[in-house]
DNA sequence: TAACAAATGCACTTCCATTGCACTTACTAT
DNA sequence: ATAGTAAGTGCAATGGAAGTGCATTTGTTA
């Protein structure tokens, strides 16, 4: 049995065509992608599919959601060293303002944030805009 | 002449009734505000002035954007320690799971983040999120 | 294989953001 | 002061993304 069936079922999350080709879609993007582009990917496949297909893979942990300023949701797979369940394990997000794209650094953690008495932290959402590494060349 | 019609000047904007009423509007919340809300305080007016008069605000760094992670822009006005226009200078913004309010932190300033190689940082965007000094209480 | 549960596809709705155009208001130069 | 122009405002309409209801299909289990 595949890599992604395993990874699936052990997620509880029923094996289907669809969530097959999705999930490799995600694999092989490395970057954040919005519904549409996995629209543009699967012109066969209807919306309201992929995206309960990603709401599903969302739920279960298995793409993070990435809000990255732009106003469209953006979605990524969650990696090995991404445990974006678990409120302190956070990486950040880097936004290239050139070609758009928005990929996950997940090596780099965010540090910790002090916040004023009486607020309590529980989750932190950093997106760094700039220029990315493929045009700062 | 009053305070924020010498302000309105200093930046280049035409005074207005509209404007300083919504100004005025910004400046007594102390929370940042959705578009809905300034529609639902001033329902004489038209949304699309109030859509152009946030937008005109904002081009002149008068007011900022604020991506709360809601979905729904929010707005608040630049305080004299905001230089939003400058990249550096970038304060973090509380959101409330409870209230689901948005303050802006200006004093907390955001740390120096780092990238890897080949990204240039230009901006940043630092929201965090948990329960705020009111509803904690 | 029958029965049930989950997944998919289609149609529709809602909400926010945005634009075009006509009309009104404010500034500028005579 | 006033005519002319530029900017601001209001109304109507559009577009895009998110989300929902329901019928149909597919998959799982007894």
């Amino acid at each position: 049995m595949q890599t992604i069936e395993k990874l699936l079922e052990s997620k509880d999350i029923r094996i289907t065509a669809m969530r097959l080709l999705i999930y490799k879609f995600l694999a092989e993007k490395e970057i954040a992608v919005t519904l549409s582009d996995i629209e543009n990917a699967f012109e066969k496949a209807d919306r309201t599919t992929l995206y309960r297909t990603i709401k599903t893979f969302e739920e279960k942990d298995i793409v993070h959601q990435i809000d990255d300023g732009t106003g469209i949701t953006k979605y990524a797979l969650c990696e090995k060293g991404c445990n974006c369940d678990i409120e302190t394990d956070l990486h950040l997000h880097f936004h290239c303002n050139n070609c758009n794209e928005t990929v996950c650094l997940t090596e780099h953690k965010i540090p910790q944030i002090k916040v004023p008495n009486g607020f309590i932290s529980e989750n932190v959402n950093l997106v760094v805009k700039g220029i990315c590494d493929k045009c700062s060349r």
